[in-house]
DNA sequence: AAAATAACCGCAATCGGTTGAAATTTGTTC
DNA sequence: GAACAAATTTCAACCGATTGCGGTTATTTT
């Protein structure tokens, strides 16, 4: 069944060496740790003919410096903690991919939790960063969450937490939020240009921000336009399953809404795919835009108009905030910073 | 600009205590910390009264064990490292999404980390991985990967890996696959009950198994149907944009094919893109399968015939038996493992 | 009352590396 | 060749916890 590459394996498995560390390369070459320790830092105290011994020797040996040991004398980790409600969201996982980018660039290491848009998972989450002793979080709350008392658990620990994307005022922490108001606005002000009279909202939780801020966009340019506000045209759903129930009904109505905005991608697709059972054009019927542009935007039918959220600068921006925190410290006359990514509306086929 | 839920957060962040140790109980009871470590662990030689005057204070100070300082005597981390190409691809994350649930319910904490489909950085990752002393390592390769010796030295570090998905046999190693040849098969089966005379196939780069065994899947599914297998109906082709371009070439040749079996959902649907600017009609003119069932074979127009992956599975499998590996400790006469993953056929509009 | 036995607790080494201060070797000068 | 300075190297403490072993009480046995 196996056909080896390595034909004599076992052979190095029974050859394993356990790490090698300073003290072997110290007795071999009769020398105290200290010096080694030294002479591989090119300390100016150290000897050049000792120090090229040194290096020699490790580099033959193979030696790597125990992050571990490092790690508790220092007291830091070079590891950045990530709490993300869901990976398999193409917005999270385009913004991992920008905190991983910059993590990598500056020698960090990221470790990932889900909390699987639930509190509870949340603050073990917490509890997990602070027994790993990362250096900084990055958080995105679930969607229970509602009181943030475990994340103050972290800031007094003096472990710096940047938020992003699911963002609350009021914590002593960054933030780099995606410029949701104007995005919305933009979205809505796009099927109004486009002659649509009656735009319905299906709207993220109003606790979180970045709920309020789209509505208050929706709101907005709903205003600068003149146009009637009415309350029944926002609906409280974030997912597909949810979003079709309801589009399904609401395209029923005698008087149903020529235009939709929609707080994320799949909640768009799923009010097209509604509107395509019940025999709606689109765009000639009803219109439609997203929120995220994420791939499944641009492969549905007709493709979707959307608002870019551009997740992986977001996760950019988000880790490099956290980056220049770690590296001042004076801590004590702290100013919570907001940044803020703007966004763009991608025009395509739905409206 | 800011309201705070946190008033007097300055005061909370002028107050902030470095993490409190066991010395501080020690100190603050007149013991000595080797008995505040007894009883915390509820060590037989302890009295109940000392055992509990330390845990109370304990809990009242919200100790926590410094795990770096565990980590460096047992000379282990509770961390697992995960090497994989792109987080964005849906399968990918499932996948994560599989292996941090594991991870989870066993304590364990994930390190993530991106090759981005190259081989460099897929090296770099190695050498990140044995830094930060993972207990174990989760790998699949990049697509440009052909040399496997810096995965051989984690082997030589006594740090267990496992591979998944994109493998090659020889390593001494575990391996987690999808049953890439009975899924190929299947799909190709299905074209070509359905009616498919001259079925072309869009291929993984052939150095992976997964390119491989799809190949094989593909041509045996041929051969048992009697059908003329053509070479020249074989594409090296992953992505979108490879995909349509090919499949805007291929769909305009006299003979063209009526059914399209590709590695992947991005590929599938872009071929049906392909096939849509060319006014053929899914499923009457050709037939197309995809494989992976990601979200947007759900939601693309008509909905993609696919072969589903279970990446979430997958991911919970290799975790799993990565974890196992990690509990046995006789790795003197280490034989690999295989475990597949079924795959299963989900039947929708595009045959 | 002396000795044996529990019951409790502390000392000190350890994990692998860093670093201030002390000690040793080497070189220079008179 | 002694005295002193400079160059090199070692000592020992430290980071925070664990743990074998030895030590100190209190309790029981003879």
């Amino acid at each position: 069944m196996f056909t080896y590459l390595y034909p004599y394996f076992q052979q190095i498995l029974n050859t394993m060496k356990r790490q090698i560390t300073i003290k072997d390369i110290a007795i071999k070459l009769g020398l105290s740790t200290s010096t080694v320790s030294r002479a591989l830092k090119d300390h100016p105290d150290i000897s050049p003919k000792t120090r090229t011994a040194v290096k020699e020797l490790a580099a033959l040996l193979g030696y790597r410096p125990n992050r571990i040991a490092l790690n508790l004398r220092s007291n830091s980790t070079r590891t950045i903690g990530l709490i993300i409600p869901e990976i398999e969201h193409y917005f999270f996982s385009a913004i991992i991919n920008g905190i991983e980018e910059i993590a990598y660039k500056n020698d960090y290491s990221v470790m990932v939790f889900q909390s699987n848009e639930t509190y509870r998972r949340e603050v073990n989450n917490t509890h997990a960063v602070l027994t790993n002793r990362v250096d900084g979080v990055l958080v995105s709350f679930s969607k229970e969450t509602q009181d943030y008392s475990h994340f103050m658990k972290l800031v007094e620990n003096e472990i710096p937490v940047v938020f992003f994307d699911r963002v609350v005022d009021g914590l002593p922490a960054d933030q780099v939020v995606a410029d949701d108001y104007h995005g919305a606005f933009m979205a809505v002000n796009h099927l109004i240009e486009k002659g649509c009279k009656r735009i319905a909202h299906f709207s993220a939780p109003q606790h979180l921000l970045i709920g309020k801020n789209r509505l208050s966009g929706y709101y907005d340019a709903l205003l600068k336009h003149n146009m009637p506000i009415d309350a029944n045209l926002v609906f409280p759903s974030d997912t597909y399953d949810e979003s079709k129930r309801i589009a399904l009904s609401v395209l029923k109505l005698p008087n149903r809404p020529d235009g939709f905005f929609a707080v994320n991608d799949m909640s768009a697709i799923a009010i097209i795919k509604a509107a395509k059972e019940l025999n709606l054009r689109i765009p000639e019927d009803i219109k439609v835009v997203g929120f995220e542009n994420s791939k499944s935007a641009a492969l549905c039918e007709p493709e979707l108009t959307t608002v870019d959220q551009f997740g992986f600068e977001l996760g950019r921006e988000a880790c490099l905030l956290l980056l220049k925190r770690l590296k001042e410290n004076n801590q004590s006359n702290f100013k919570p910073e907001r940044k803020v990514i703007k966004m763009k509306l991608i025009q395509r086929k739905s409206t």
